[in-house]
DNA sequence: AGCAACTAGACGACTGGTCTAATAAAGGAT
DNA sequence: ATCCTTTATTAGACCAGTCGTCTAGTTGCT
């Protein structure tokens, strides 16, 4: 039946995403995620095309829930702009700080992993970051226009120039496992966009 | 003989370099990186206690290159810290947009998946990174020093945002294939230490 | 000659992703 | 209710590949 199909399926991507976060893409074998998951092995061809369809399915799946929870916080209007800016940084550092799997970030996980690997998987991400950036940007210019932000030259720069900083502080926190290069990060951030 | 030992070692560490910074480290089998080498899977054992303690010394070799070429950079005193640095980080640009295997940056390939995979790769990896940013502190002082670079509050916080900047443009390089994630960092680098 | 350093590559025990052939379920038609 | 067709799902074979071990053999230095 066709509810059995979606479930099934997500049941898949939502049993492999944490087992994925820890080992990455190629350390894992499908045996791992399929009895994990409690699905015979056979089963994993109906579902999916291939490994690679499957990585890129794991990763669509993970930029659209991460988008609609981001839209969900940057679309609360009872709050300024720099308020919502801050938050978000913030649950970042949180998540990315402790050791819950399943909270992590796919893309900093997988991104260089998995970008010679599978040109699939890259799109993905490409497609994923860009939506990320998008909305990063807009929640800039919705600051310069509310005042709680100082007006960016140019706020796509800006978005990226803190994204970059974010996505290279969680790297290092995986070297350092512990919090120091994020809350650099955080220090940095509040510099950038000038809040004291 | 002695000699003989560490080239035998070294040379596979030389072939191995590339192959791994397409593929990764799980990714890539024992066999393939030997045929290449051409030296026998059984010699292997000889040289290297495992996979892993081989991971373990392509990052150490990475690293004290890395540190090496650095030094020499950042010894010339015949410039200003501010040229040194932005010579820098202009051949970081350069090295990580070009397609070039060898000359690309083993840390951002491997941090995320070898981290959570194995302890001493991960403990090589915080020494390796530390050095680094000891490195690029200093500079930023030399440059507070003869005049060339704005006096930081913390150079070590400074250094650290600077790094943090370039890992994550690296990685989103790795993603998108364009340059223009590092020139954005070039940009915000410029920013960062008011060099106009 | 003797002894260490090094090489050769078969081997074991196992895991990888993929595919085909068999089964189960569903839906229609009589 | 029975049969037939069609689709959804699964079991397990398949073989190439994995890391690491082991023994036998070669080399070269003292």
């Amino acid at each position: 039946m066709n509810s059995d199909h979606i479930d099934v399926r997500q049941h898949i991507l939502d049993t492999a995403k944490p087992i994925i976060l820890g080992k990455g893409f190629s350390a894992v074998g499908l045996n791992e995620i399929l009895t994990a998951a409690d699905v015979p092995k056979g089963s994993f061809y109906h579902y999916f095309k291939s490994k690679e369809a499957f990585g890129e399915a794991l990763l669509e799946n993970y930029f659209s829930n991460y988008c609609g929870r981001l839209d969900s916080l940057f679309s609360t209007q009872d709050t300024t702009a720099a308020e919502r800016m801050l938050t978000y940084w913030s649950s970042w550092l949180e998540t990315q700080s402790c050791d819950d799997r399943d909270g992590q970030c796919l893309t900093v996980k997988l991104a260089a992993e998995v970008s010679d690997l599978s040109e699939a998987m890259r799109a993905t991400l490409v497609r994923g970051t860009q939506q990320l950036l998008a909305r990063i940007a807009l929640c800039l210019s919705e600051g310069a226009a509310d005042g709680s932000l100082p007006p960016f030259a140019n706020a796509e720069q800006t978005a990226l120039h803190l994204y970059e900083l974010w996505l290279g502080a969680t790297l290092l926190t995986k070297i350092r496992r512990d919090r120091s290069a994020l809350e650099s990060a955080m220090q940095s951030t509040q510099l950038i966009l000038k809040i004291n």
